[in-house]
DNA sequence: AGCACGCCGACT
DNA sequence: GTCGGCGTGCTC
């Protein structure tokens, strides 16, 4: 490596995957010029390491008082950004103020990144040190791997110092393994020109003249005519006779293949959605809210969207909620447009993930389904870009760069002056907001297809319910009554509830106190099955048992319930039904949900018992009864959004019944019937939740009239979280020019997490760069042991 | 992030 | 008196 002399002309502008929140200008030596372009992914030394970054542009000034260092390499033949999207990822790391380079590294396909790091290896020597050596134990632990020096502590780190002394071991600067890469397979050409000797065997002969026949082909065809041609291929191509070569294969992650469907007729209210969208799509940047009740048919419009956008020859994004639901809509897709489709989610292997983004990349397919990664689907032109469901929580990140999949649609949708559908049966308060601001061109699907009735709610008050016994107190009698009727004719029932697990908290008897997590601030719950109290936020578990924790009283029960007692309670009162459980703690494994689902479809479950999950957009057609447990559980979140998202989870619920032949009962049990999230979700009135919802949050100032910046500030020691939090509160207000509200520094209202004490800042307000610009004193603050995180527009307040 | 530099406590 | 702890700052 020469870097004592900079090259001479070309410099460019590199966004380094390192929590840099500027670019880095280097030099290009000569023989690296022409493969270096923006968008590539160059191999750049920064301070001692050697890491990935990406070419943002040539650049003509150096900035000055720095020495400025050549690219080591350029990593890929061509670029896996197309240039035209930089500006998107630039303005997409302004906004939730995260470094470029690991905003790019958040969007493509994951494991291709290189860096290096300090290892400590075994030397020439040191493998042949003997048994008798005093740090023999730790030697041998080397032989078997290299250890990052990094990692080592106390005792080794002392022996690593000696070692190297005694020439054993050594410290190399080592590039951790890729993770992903292009699969190929090698074929077989015959070579022009050549004629075998006819006195050779006639298995290779026969092999001869099937290539000269057949073409280039690999050994999986080759092995279709001969069973064993290794040999023989190898003594052909040691005779020059044919020629070796390379194909990529790319890995398919849709499984099974559907059937070629045609569209259906569409009704009215179908026909002019599809109709406006259609007439502003080649008129530039435009947003829609499509406001369609639950099984009005909003697939079927995304689907003629979809193909009148192909017919343009342009492409398009489909963004969905939930992985389970991309298989089920990906399927729909697939039947329609063939094999145009390409879908991008997280239960890709990353082997998958980068085959699916190179073919969308080479403009093979032009259709991208996926979950919210998918916004950053490497599409050319995208005539149209969909967000299904657009109202759900999962659309927003909640690791690393925390974004939100459906903002980042609007942003992408902008700066590539197309269209963007947003749709929903229940949308979010923001976007009610903005079609009636008319940011958005609001469009409404207000009838189900076929005219099928939206099932008709019933209210049970579980007040007066309080001196029923037993089972009744969680299913009550109105609800039994509506599920036996309905098993009897065959149908299948929904029964909801928001909490997995065997039951609600364990609380002692004698000294009242919640059996909590050791490491987290939240109840801990039953789950029977494995006999222990289980942790739902960071999977600690302990035996199961009375004895209190606390006061060692044997005296703790479990109040409450969960999807676990519920299905208990089910079996209970229908022995003969055949019941399935759909929560976290059933679909764990890959694949297991799907399966579930077709079990559903196929009539092989009579009650369906499920937590969240079950209320996404699903079609079940064979459901004709939903029971929602305890429509109040979700009100009892620490969060302004815990009424909106109570509403919109029990909407949906309500709106997995009657969705085929047969209409669809509900029964919702609550103890608040007069909460007008329950009211409105009772009628799936979504408009009128909307209007009462934004009274409030316009007197109180809360999103969408301002704008919110959480500050989580989290560490093991109490005391300096807390004052690190106060701190950050200060400088905040400092920097805030009086235009910002900030609230707290409070607890967290989940103090702590995984051994980790936690507090937060919330800083709310109009002027945006008022609102930046304080949250960016506070995350300043440096405080040794705790570390501070901005969420920008945070979803979840836990 | 990861690596080096630099300033204070418990040891040969 | 050093060794090594971690707190601080920089990387084109």
């Amino acid at each position: 490596m020469d870097t004592s002399m900079p090259s001479q002309a070309l410099l460019i502008s590199v966004a380094v995957d390192a929590p840099l929140m500027t670019p880095f200008t280097y030099g290009v030596p000569d023989k690296l010029r022409t493969s270096v372009t923006p968008g590539i992914r160059v191999l750049v030394p920064l301070g001692k390491r050697t890491v990935t970054g990406y070419v943002l542009r040539i650049t003509a000034s150096p900035p000055d008082g720095i020495r400025i260092v050549d690219i080591l390499d350029v990593l890929d033949t061509s670029p896996l950004v197309p240039p035209e999207h930089l500006p998107f990822y630039q303005r997409m790391a302004a906004y939730y103020h995260h470094p470029l380079g690991e905003t790019l590294a958040t969007a493509l396909p994951s494991g291709l990144n290189l860096s290096d790091r300090s290892m400590v290896v075994l030397t020439d020597k040191g493998q042949h040190a003997g048994p008798e050596h005093p740090f023999n134990c730790f030697l041998d632990k080397l032989a078997r791997k290299p250890i990052p020096l990094q990692k080592l502590q106390g005792m080794e780190k002392k022996q690593v110092t000696q070692l190297l002394e005694e020439g054993l071991v050594a410290i190399e600067r080592i590039f951790s393994p890729k993770k992903a890469s292009p699969r190929t397979r090698k074929t077989y050409a015959v070579t022009d020109g050549m004629q075998p000797p006819l006195s050779t065997s006639p298995a290779r002969l026969s092999l001869w003249e099937w290539l000269k026949e057949n073409g280039p082909a690999d050994t999986g065809r080759i092995q279709q005519v001969m069973p064993s041609p290794t040999a023989s291929l190898r003594w052909l191509r040691e005779k020059g006779l044919i020629a070796e070569g390379e194909v990529r294969i790319f890995r398919d992650p849709l499984g099974d293949t559907v059937e070629q469907d045609s569209p259906p007729r569409l009704n009215d209210e179908q026909k002019s959605a599809v109709q406006t969208i259609l007439d502003h799509m080649n008129r530039g940047f435009h947003r829609f809210l499509l406001h369609g009740v639950t099984g009005s048919g909003k697939t079927e419009v995304y689907l003629h969207l979809v193909e009148a956008c192909l017919e343009r020859g342009k492409t398009a994004i489909v963004l969905v909620p939930e992985i389970a639901l991309i298989s089920q809509i990906a399927g729909r897709f697939r039947a329609r447009f063939g094999e145009k489709v390409a879908v991008l989610h997280s239960g890709l292997s990353k082997g998958e993930r980068l085959d699916q983004w190179e073919k969308i990349l080479s403009g093979e397919l032009p259709l991208v389904i996926g979950a919210r990664s998918a916004i950053f689907a490497p599409v050319l032109k995208p005539g149209i870009i969909i967000v299904d469901e657009e109202h759900d929580p999962s659309y927003k990140q909640d690791t690393g760069l925390r974004y939100n999949g459906r903002d980042m649609s609007i942003l992408r949708a902008q700066l590539e002056n197309c269209t963007v559908v947003l749709g929903s049966a229940t949308p979010s308060v923001q976007s009610f907001e903005n079609a009636r601001n008319g940011r958005f061109s609001l469009l409404k699907l207000t009838r189900r297809v076929n005219q099928r009735p939206l099932p008709e709610v019933s209210l049970v008050d579980l007040r007066e319910m309080k001196q029923a016994s037993g089972v009744e107190r969680y299913i009550s009698r109105p609800l039994y009554g509506a599920m036996k009727t309905a098993l009897e004719k065959g149908e299948q029932v929904l029964l909801f509830l928001n909490r997995r697990g065997y039951a609600g908290f364990p609380v002692c008897g004698a000294c009242g106190e919640i059996v909590r997590c050791r490491h987290c601030d939240i109840s801990l719950t039953l789950h029977r099955k494995a006999n222990a109290f289980l942790c739902h936020f960071c999977g600690f578990s302990m035996a199961s048992g009375p004895l209190c924790p606390s006061c060692r009283a044997p005296e703790v029960r479990v109040l409450g319930m969960g999807t676990e007692k519920v299905e208990a309670a089910a079996h209970y009162l229908f022995p003969d039904a055949r019941i399935l459980r759909m929560d976290q703690d059933t679909t764990g494994k890959k694949g297991q949900l799907i399966r579930m689902l077709r079990q559903i479809r196929n009539r092989e479950v009579d009650i369906l018992v499920g937590t969240q999950m079950v209320a996404k957009g699903h079609d079940f057609p064979g459901i004709t009864v939903v029971g929602i447990l305890n429509a109040d559980l979700g009100l009892s979140f620490p969060d302004f959004r815990a009424g909106e998202r109570n509403f919109q989870t029990l909407a949906q619920v309500a709106g997995r019944a009657g969705r085929g032949e047969l209409s669809g009962r509900v029964i919702l049990q609550t103890y608040n019937p007069d909460h007008y999230s329950i009211r409105t979700a009772c009628s799936q009135d979504s408009e009128a939740f909307f209007k009462e919802e934004i009274t409030t949050r316009r007197m109180l100032g809360y999103p969408p009239f301002s704008r919110m910046i959480q500050i989580r500030i989290s560490g093991e020691k109490e005391e300096r979280v807390q004052e690190t939090a106060r701190m950050a509160a200060e400088a905040a207000k400092s920097a805030s020019s009086g235009k910002v509200r900030i609230l707290g520094p409070a607890e967290a209202p989940i103090a702590r997490m995984a051994g980790q004490f936690r507090h937060q800042i919330l800083l709310m307000g109009t002027d945006i760069a008022c609102l930046n610009e304080s949250a960016m004193a506070a995350v300043d603050i440096r405080v040794s042991g705790v570390r501070l995180l901005m969420d920008v527009d945070p979803y979840s307040m836990l």
